[in-house]
RNA sequence: GCCUCUGUGGCUUAGCGGUAUAGCGGCUGAUUCGUAAUCAGCAGGUCGGGGGUUCAAAUCCCCCCGGAGGCUCCA
């Protein structure tokens, strides 16, 4: 229990916003004023939740003797989170603070602002010499608790503790592995060569920030016609344009098919939930994000952060045999919500509603979990190699506990070995999370920033939560372990990487590009003057991709500068030249240099086996946008 | 959420106490053109919103909204 003590002239405050911990409060009880009173600002830390009695008498009695001295006969007990870094539970907090108050109340004109909210006060401090005091109160027999003595607690007690506030108790252990298995401290590790490793590292340990530009993917969403804020909507609510549109429906069908593959099997289920449900509150208070929360009538909704409710209740009522394991179950959830603090939405890395993936396969025991963990893996290099996110392109980090470790090294190691670089694993003497193992691919974009992208987690606790069982092959009831994968990552964080990359490139003096499945116009035809029309129509015609004419009424040069700008893979110029040979002269982005456009002279034909071999096995829609450019309006 | 910066026609932007610059884009006309921007004219702005100071505000002050950066991530 932390304690500062304030005797002051008054102190008032009226509450501004509720937090997901607040207590419910009448009317009266948003604001408040005492005159003449002693301010008690406290934290009620982990550490007392052993001795919530002690604790309580403790402090009243300090509170008492304080008052005492100062002749206060008011007293204004406040929540303050910010006085200790180890806070209890709510549900402890709560009850120390009702009890305090219940204890003074008989000798003192009481009043306690209310737990869980934000709220502004004003306070005028007397400043003599006894108007500020500040008390530490810990259990008997316990020195002051560190980060470890807190999580061995945390472990005992049951579910009360939260995904936030466990990841600030958390010890972790930061370690570098190697593809040859060494398991190596952060300093001993020769960075030399592994340069992007080194700026995930220092990005997820140190947190260090190197930049103050913004970065460039958001001119890039913007100027490319792909996505732009919505300042009608909540922040981190994007507009997709046209090219954005089909970009993100293509990469979503990609995921999708892909799922298929595996054996998963699409679902669709509620955008929104009852906050009341017993397991899903209970699982909000396990899972670290927090949720826009709607009302319905007199029902209070949330709208989910992913697909792991609806498919969960879904499993709940299912019937499932051992020989339906693994089984996996997919949905691409448009939109996951997240309500992300304000100041970390930054364009497309990081929303507040977004398009992610979801897949969750229930597995018969942790040695097919971990079986599938690997397929898994394998599976999301592969997914997001097509989109055009490579080995190279993202670090990886590993979480695990110390007994998963020890007695799966080779497995652990097979994960450096398959990416052929080191990783960064993160180890914790006891679990916090609902999950045992958890890897993530991080992508480092221009700016040294890192978010990850795809991740697989071996959930060892909703099964429980959640009722699910499967029928085993001695017929009795059996908790399946439960994966959890998102084979790409958010599909906006996918995009996000792709352009992020692309000014990368741009960077170093190449030129950029989309990869061919996902560029809006894959083939753009400049025909040279209006005569060529016809022309350029009969060859748009023998193209089978995304083709477009640029038949304005522009020069030849600024058609052909702006098709760079829109970053076209394909541009065919045609002239008189080309209609007497019949054949066309292509300029290949992919292959051209800023100051050396590559030109090769081809048929129509030839053309198309040339787009159609770079997008075998990728999915395709036709041009979102009308065909001939003059017809096109402009979106910014 | 906090701190700092920022917000001028669709876009980029000048002006920073005397009611507003220019380029791109759009429209009209001329030009029919061989690979990074053809020429001319026209239209378009209650300077993010609201309040205040002043004879006078895009310019100064306050509040709100959006954006960027940093911090922070339940009482």
């Amino acid at each position: 229990m932390q304690l500062l003590l304030i005797h002051s002239d008054y102190i008032e405050y009226d509450v501004k916003k509720s937090t997901p911990v607040a207590e419910k409060i009448e009317e009266s009880f948003r604001s408040g004023r005492l005159d003449e009173a002693l301010a008690a600002f406290m934290a009620v830390e982990k550490g007392d939740e052993s001795a919530v009695d002690e604790i309580i008498s403790r402090t009243v009695a300090e509170i008492r003797n304080v008052a005492g001295q100062v002749k206060a006969e008011n007293i204004m007990i406040y929540p303050y989170a910010h006085l200790s870094p180890n806070l209890s539970s709510p549900k402890t907090a709560v009850s120390v603070l009702k009890s305090v108050e219940k204890e003074l109340s008989g000798d003192f004109n009481v009043k306690r602002a209310p737990f869980g909210w934000y709220k502004a006060f004003r306070i005028s401090c007397k400043g003599h010499p006894l108007s500020e005091l500040s008390r530490s109160i810990v259990p008997e027999g316990k020195s002051i608790s560190s980060g470890e003595a807190v999580a061995a607690e945390g472990e005992k007690e049951e579910l009360v503790s939260e995904a936030l506030k466990a990841e600030s108790t958390a010890r972790s252990y930061w370690h570098i592995l190697t593809p040859e298995g060494e398991l190596l401290n952060i300093d001993d590790f020769d960075f030399t060569g592994h340069e992007n490793l080194q700026k995930f590292v220092n990005y997820e340990i140190s947190k260090q920030r190197a930049v103050e530009r913004a970065p460039p993917h958001v001119e890039l969403m913007r100027r490319l016609e792909i996505a732009d804020y919505e300042p009608g909507s909540d922040s981190g609510n994007m507009r997709y344009y046209p090219k954005g549109r089909l970009i993100k429906s293509l990469l979503e069908n990609y995921v999708l098919e892909e799922s298929y593959k595996v054996g998963a099997m699409e679902v669709e289920t509620p955008l929104m939930y009852d906050m009341e449900h017993p397991s899903l509150k209970n699982y909000l208070d396990r899972f670290p994000a927090r949720q826009y929360s709607i009302e319905s009538d007199k029902r209070k909704m949330f709208l989910r952060f992913a697909a792991c409710f609806g498919q969960f209740l879904m499993n709940h009522d299912m019937t499932i045999s051992y020989k339906n394991l693994p089984m996996k179950m997919i949905e691409m959830t448009r939109y996951s919500f997240r309500r992300e603090q304000r100041g970390e939405l930054v364009g497309l890395r990081r929303l507040r509603a977004f398009t992610m993936p979801d897949m969750h396969s229930l597995c018969k025991d942790m040695e097919q979990a971990v079986e599938q963990f690997n397929e898994q893996y394998n599976m999301c290099i592969s997914v997001l190699d097509n989109v055009g996110i490579r080995v190279d392109d993202f670090e990886v980090a590993v979480r695990f506990t110390r007994d998963f470790y020890n007695e799966n090294k080779d497995f652990l190691t097979n994960l450096a070995k398959t990416v052929k670089k080191p990783v960064l694993v993160e180890m914790w003497d006891t679990r916090f999370f609902y999950f045992i193992l958890k890897f993530e691919f991080n992508f480092v974009d221009a700016l040294a920033k890192a978010s990850a992208l795809s991740t697989v987690q071996i959930d060892v606790e909703n099964a429980e939560r959640y009722d699910i069982s499967y029928i085993d092959i001695d017929g009795t009831a059996k908790r399946p372990v439960i994966l959890h994968c998102s084979p790409s990552g958010a599909i906006e964080r996918c995009i996000y990487g792709l352009l992020e990359k692309e000014a990368m490139r741009t960077e170093a003096g190449e030129v950029p590009i989309l990869p061919l499945w996902l560029s809006p116009t894959q083939v753009r035809v400049i025909p040279i003057s209006d005569k060529h029309m016809d022309f350029a129509m009969k060859v748009a015609e023998q193209l089978d991709c995304r083709v477009d004419i640029d038949d304005r009424e522009d020069t030849v040069g600024k058609k052909v500068r702006e098709a760079g700008r829109e970053w076209v893979p394909y541009v065919v110029v045609l002239g008189d030249r080309e209609v007497e040979t019949g054949r066309i002269n292509v300029t290949i982005r992919s292959e051209s240099r800023p100051d050396r456009p590559k030109k090769v002279e081809m048929t129509a034909e030839e053309l198309n086996a040339r787009v159609r071999s770079e997008t075998t096995g990728m999915p395709y829609r036709g041009l979102p946008l009308a065909k001939l450019l003059s017809a096109r309006p402009k979106f910014l």
